[in-house]
DNA sequence: CGTGTGATTGACGCCTGTCAACGTCTGTGG
DNA sequence: CCACAGACGTTGACAGGCGTCAATCACACG
């Protein structure tokens, strides 16, 4: 199922990291680019896999993780609308070190390497854009990092469901608009199922938190964050 | 005390990052930049500095840590000969999200925001090599994200040692090229100090190094990886 | 020789990972 | 419509890794 969308009428391409792109090179890409639909759990491209592209994601969501000791998977990153996603290894022409996992059905408009380098060589704008993004992924990867080592189990939970409400907001009700397994939140601070499970309920005790199933109602943003330890 | 080396004359400029300068881009460096010493325990620029350029190492060892939980250290990085720093915020135009700290003393050479700018946006090459370096450095600060996540303590220490021991190199007695305190061990992988003493120990113990202070000889640099879980 | 920083060691206990059992829900096939 | 399988969620028991606290030692420096 392939949809060719007109970039110039795409309002990610236009406002986002390709916002200084000229009226011709948008038209080079809209020639070159490719648009797909990929249903929940489908995989973009695997650990290892050689890249001859990158995708942009128009909507749904996309899980970045790494495979670590004995399978477990490490999240890096939940990509959405406008985010850009393989990139890494197009640029650093490596192997793809991460897989993509589709959590959200998803449409993803896939740009070949050759578009993307080059844009990168004419376009001296667009590649400090890029560059910029690259930079402030760096930062996010630094902190977490330290989060990560620094804190508890406990403290690393609160501060995901902030980061997750500020990236994918709540709706009128205060729940969160992603849908995550237990299993998925504690691949993200690398944790055990069983310990999100507990410190969830714990949560919901302290009245932080309201809890549906896979729905997380945020109820005391503020008391959140003091249990994450950020200011 | 400045040291105005001819940048024609620098090994690190001619081949490492800038070896797509130009003749006429390196002449312009050399006037814009300036090479100043730093003595051991000095503070190159600190967290939440506006900074008006970066720094390219020429000798010396740079630490880079995020500071944390009441003052914690986290260290992100060790810079030596031929790396930048401080290149992450002037290229996103934010405030220095790193204190960086001399911990051997070392030559840097400041290079101006604006020197730097005018490159990029004049030599797609160089554009792109700096690209290729942050997705790099994005890549690693990824990855031990995972190792931090996933691994246990002993496991990251022994991990530590066989990164170090790669970045470092060893001398003719196997000893490790860099010199580091246990409580900076410790802030790399995110433990205690004394966790690190008792660990160091029991790698002792299994004759996988030697200690003499702070010096380690790394013994048995497989039996080190196999503890570190690495293939 | 006093002071300060770093290294070590021991005691103690909590946080958290592991294992196991069980409950819940959904989709599939008979 | 029911039975069953499989994925996910929950709870309890338990041990041990690792953080914290405190005391002591080693060494360098003014």
């Amino acid at each position: 199922m392939v949809r060719n969308n007109n970039c110039k009428d795409c309002d990610i391409l236009i406002r986002s990291i390709f916002k200084n792109l000229k009226e011709e090179d948008l038209k080079k890409m809209n020639l070159e680019k490719s648009c797909n639909i990929y249903k929940k759990g489908a995989i973009v491209y695997h650990e290892g896999n050689r890249m001859n592209g990158l995708f942009c994601v128009n909507s749904g969501i996309v899980k970045l993780y790494k495979t670590g000791i004995e399978g477990k998977e490490q999240i890096i990153k939940f990509a959405r609308r406008g985010h850009l996603i393989g990139y890494r290894s197009v640029l650093s022409e490596e192997l793809a070190c991460t897989t993509a996992k589709v959590i959200e059905d998803a449409s993803l408009c896939f740009i070949p390497s050759e578009t993307m380098t080059g844009l990168l060589k004419t376009n001296a704008d667009f590649s400090f854009e890029i560059l910029q993004m690259v930079c402030r992924e760096l930062d996010e990867s630094n902190s977490f990092l330290a989060d990560i080592a620094q804190k508890s189990v406990r403290e690393r939970l609160a501060e995901v469901l902030v980061i997750l409400s500020e990236q994918f907001e709540l709706d009128k009700n205060g729940v969160l608009q992603i849908s995550l397994t237990r299993e998925e939140l504690a691949n993200i601070i690398g944790t055990a199922t069983e310990s999100v499970i507990r410190l969830l309920s714990e949560f919901k005790d302290d009245k932080l938190i309201e809890l549906q199933g896979r729905k997380i109602k945020i109820i005391n943003l503020n008391g959140i964050k003091k249990t994450a330890n950020l200011y």
